[in-house]
RNA sequence: GGGAUCUUAGCUCAGCUGGGAGAGCAUCUGCCUUACAAGCAGAGGGUCAUAGGUUCGAGCCCUAUAGGUCCCACCA
């Protein structure tokens, strides 16, 4: 290996170097994937971000968890495509450019829709990349010569055809259907966008009077007043004896001149409230539902903005609340008031305004979900589709079980315009991919198009699939579907999941995915959701400007259980930093101690024990990544790569090595074998770490191996036999524990460490003795010792050394200042205190029978194996303390 | 009303299939040891919410209780 000596900056400075590394990246085309029969694929679709949206923290922590998979299946020589796009989102959308256009004075209607559209699309070009270049500030090696967008004509057109197809099968239906209606947007919305809160309100009790039995009333309570012109009937339960004379009997509705039946219905509970329900079948569900079944009129009283209309009477023209208050005061001076009873209760407001919906009568569209879901039902109970982690199936299922038919149809401009054309001579309507050009009916050549627009989700619903070409059938679609993992937040399990599941078997036969990822949110440092009007969100950019992606990208995916939320805390992306700093600063130590060295591949004589030791750390490590990463413990294996980084190969490896470095000239192979194994372990560390901190990794690796051109496309560290060495394991482990012994002495006994000290290794073992003879050279610097004397006998010991207390032997230090035997005594008595319990869990367990029967016998082995080395040990601190009492 | 989830060191959280309680930050002590003071070495700190149960053995499994968070739901 020749070594044209390459350096790192003193210090590490993400800022420049990200951009540099993502535009190299880019320029050579790594992100991008073609369909390759020689490799196997591995297919992940990216959540399409709005376009309307800025990049917020639940992007970033999505995003990232999607590069660390696609980059570590790409370094398994996977054909790893992440499929980016972004989302037109529709009422999002819509919603922002008609803010944008009342502040210029321009209002919707007045652009007509054409006008209107053409603003979509400009914003849709502003504001359209903007989102995808922040994700690419994340890392994020998404195949964006592929990017997709919900309305391209792509996408467009398989959401036409999956329209046309439902309709023809009978699964999509126009009907007059209670709704959701928000009106402030003016449009429906499903049932998915409705948020419940819990609100106080108010039970009005008002009495209905009984026609023809003058001062006879039918009591009902409810809590919306301005509902009773919509009143079509009062209910009681069938079963309840209070009414029984009630039922067939008409009232007068109060406030108006109409008369409404006393109808029966076992919907109507008896226990509550008055047992009389008024009912409002083009209000509220189920009053439809019992309109429906009586055959009740359904008398539309509040208009598309919630104000009341002609039905109304006096109170017409009047918003509904205005309305409410209003009425409640003429009915209490007609003595028709009963009681007002604080009442709390959840109101349905929308996701997107928060406006309260108003459940209304209206003329949509619908996708019949009870047959559609079948498969989707089928795909999670047997596995075909995993949900991680496992108990959001139980969130799915609590779903599908409660299925309702999904309303589609929206009252908006933006977005797939549904494909039925209506003939304006005969009335008849036609659903196809392309406008007829006459009426199949009346052959009339006059035909316009439904003005509604198609739910957002209809076309995410489409996206594992519409991006790799359906309906048409290409290579990629053949290649690449069904996707691998889907990687999203739990909150859109209904609107997309779900969706996407269903059309993936509806329309492709088959699963779209075979896992699902789900993550949390991510929280400000008081646990409160990150959001706009609280003005609590932190900003992902403002993170990666200051302390760089690899540093936000460690932070959002470290200790944190998949699926749980997360609370930011800054100090948490600067310990992140900190660990970015630590890679890079051993990592140019190394570079620098190299220095021109000609490393050649060591003979296996040549390694010493910590070179063994080392490698055989970073192939477990490696076995361990690996396994975690296979199970989605992302954060499990990242830490897993921290605290090797960080404690094993830092802190004791190259302190082990370091002197070895430095005697080039006078050991020229034990110093070629330290660099070897520094570069090696170093390389397969940043492989590991590579998907989590693509950066860094890439920046170091290109460093120390000037002729490779990324880390990107290097092999995934595998579990190698030839790097496990159980012996070098136990050795170095042993020199640890003195080590630490030393230290933990020195300190407490306050010794200065740069002090030199002797150290004298008793063993009566022959073994442990050549153990340590022969591995000076990992412990005499670390432990600070002059002169160490491994020996089977205490002789020449000087009696006033301190004594270190280690599981397989006896260790002294005799040390030159004076040591406090007080504080001596004290430090063996806390260690005899601390054996003492010790010994007695030990000896408990060993001599219970049940324990010794019904244990494996590994678990009883490793008891006894403690037992000896405790026993030990005590001998030693007794002997120590017995030795004191006689000074 | 149904369901999920959480309660572990001062703070934020890990702890995967039950086998001697961990990390980061914070605190204390000593070190500017020529990769790193964004660091090094050491230390203190937890009856793992409570009460039962299963087990040779429970932070982990079961039951109940308390408190927190969230989701779902048509009680007007």
């Amino acid at each position: 290996m020749s070594t044209q000596q390459r350096e790192l900056a003193k210090t590490y400075d993400p800022k420049g170097m990200e951009e540099r590394l993502y535009k190299k990246w880019e320029e050579n085309g790594y992100f991008h994937v073609q369909a390759d029969r020689s490799k196997k694929p591995f297919t992940i679709v990216m959540p399409p971000p709005n376009i309307t949206g800025q990049l917020h923290m639940g992007h970033a922590l999505d995003n990232t968890m999607q590069d660390i998979l696609i980059r570590y299946k790409r370094m398994q020589g996977y054909n790893a495509l992440w499929q980016p796009g972004t989302d037109h989102a529709s009422i999002a959308t819509e919603v922002k450019v008609i803010g944008a256009l009342k502040e210029k004075g321009i209002e919707k209607e007045t652009l007509g829709r054409e006008g209107f559209l053409e603003k979509c699309w400009e914003w849709r070009k502003e504001y359209g990349d903007r989102i995808v270049n922040q994700l690419k500030k994340m890392g994020s090696s998404a195949d964006w010569q592929r990017e997709r967008f919900t309305m391209d004509e792509g996408c467009s057109d398989a959401v036409l055809e999956v329209f046309v197809k439902l309709y023809e099968k009978g699964l999509i239906y126009k009907g007059s259907r209670i709704v959701n209606w928000c009106p402030v947007c003016k449009t429906s919305i499903s049932d998915a966008e409705v948020e419940h809160e819990e609100q106080d309100g108010f039970f009005w009790h008002i009495n209905y009077p009984v026609v023809g039995e003058e001062g006879r009333f039918v009591e009902i309570a409810t809590t919306r007043p301005e509902t009773l012109f919509g009143d079509t009937a009062v209910a009681v339960n069938p079963e309840d004896e209070r009414y029984q004379d009630m039922i067939g009997k008409m009232l007068k509705l109060p406030m108006t001149d109409r008369e409404i039946p006393v109808i029966a219905d076992s919907y109507v509970d008896k226990e509550f409230g008055t047992g009389c329900v008024k009912i409002t079948p083009a209000h509220d569900p189920n009053d439809f539902e019992v309109g429906r079944r009586h055959g009740l009129m359904e008398i539309v009283v509040i208009d598309d903005g919630a104000v009341m209309n002609e039905q109304a009477g006096k109170y017409a023209g009047m918003d509904r609340y205005a309305c409410r208050k209003a009425l409640v005061k003429d009915l209490e001076e007609a003595g028709l008031l009963v009681k007002v009873v604080p009442h709390s209760h959840n109101v349905g407001t929308h996701d997107r305004c928060g406006t309260t919906v108003e459940p209304m009568v209206k003329q949509q569209w619908f996708v019949k979900m009870d047959e559609l879901i079948q498969p989707a039902v089928e795909a999670v109970k047997n596995g075909e589709v995993k949900l991680l982690p496992k108990r959001m199936e139980k969130i799915y299922f609590n779903w599908t079980d409660n299925i309702r038919d999904w309303c589609i149809s929206r009252q908006l401009w933006w977005g797939h315009r549904i494909p039925a054309y209506y003939c304006s001579e005969c009335g008849e309507m036609t659903v196809a991919k392309e406008a007829p050009k006459q009426c199949p009916k009346c052959g009339c050549t006059h035909l316009t198009q439904d003005e509604d627009t198609l739910d957002t989700w209809f076309s995410s619903a489409l996206w594992p699939f519409s991006t790799l070409g359906w309906p048409n059938k290409t290579e990629d679609l053949d290649y690449f579907y069904p996707n691998d993992v889907l990687v999203t937040g739990y909150d859109i399990i209904f609107f997309w999941v779900i969706r996407m599941i269903f059309s993936g078997y509806e329309h492709m036969g088959r699963k779209p995915f075979h896992t699902v990822l789900f993550h949390g949110l991510i929280r400000d440092s008081e646990g409160r959701k990150m959001s706009k009007s609280l003005g609590n969100g932190i900003d992902p950019l403002e993170v990666i400007d200051k302390y760089g992606a690899d540093a936000l990208r460690l932070t959002l995916i470290t200790g944190n259980a998949p699926g749980n939320d997360m609370r930011f805390y800054w100090e948490r992306v600067e310990a992140s930093k900190n660990f970015a700093n630590k890679v890079w600063n051993a990592s140019r130590f190394i570079l620098m101690n190299l220095n021109g060295a000609e490393i050649k591949n060591p003979l296996p004589a040549e390694l010493k024990t910590a070179d063994k030791w080392i490698l055989s750390k970073v192939n477990t490590l490696a076995a361990d990544v690996t396994e975690n990463m296979e199970k989605f413990e992302l954060g499990i294996a990242v830490s897993k790569v921290y605290d090797f980084i960080w404690d094993e190969f830092c802190d004791w490896y190259i302190e082990i090595a370091k002197t070895r470095t430095y005697r080039r000239e006078e050991e020229p192979e034990s110093a070629n074998a330290a660099f070897w194994t520094l570069k090696t372990v170093l390389t397969e560390a940043l492989k590991l770490l590579h998907p989590f901190m693509p950066f860094l990794t890439e920046e170091i690796f290109c460093t120390l191996h000037p002729k490779e051109a990324t880390i990107m496309l290097a092999e995934w560290p595998e579990y190698k036999k030839e790097w496990s060495f159980a012996e070098e394991e136990e050795t170095v482990e042993r020199c640890k524990e003195l080590v630490r012994g030393i230290r933990n002495v020195r300190t407490e006994m306050g010794v200065v460490p740069s002090k030199k000290a002797k150290v004298f290794i008793v063993s009566e073992d022959a073994k442990i003795r050549e153990t340590f003879d022969q591995n000076r050279d990992i412990y005499a610097n670390l432990a600070g010792a002059s002169e160490i004397f491994v020996q089977e006998e205490k002789t020449g010991v000087r009696e006033d050394a301190v004594s270190v207390v280690i599981s397989c032997a006896a260790v002294f230090l005799p040390l030159e200042e004076l040591v406090d035997l007080n504080k001596e005594r004290e430090r063996l008595l806390k260690e005899k205190e601390r054996l003492v319990k010790e010994l007695a869990r030990s000896k408990g367990m060993l001599s219970n029978e049940k324990f010794l029967s019904k244990a494996p016998e590994e678990k009883v082995k490793e008891e006894r194996d403690k037992l000896v080395a405790y026993e030990q040990m005590m001998a030693q601190i007794e002997e120590r303390l017995a030795g004191y009492q006689n000074v």
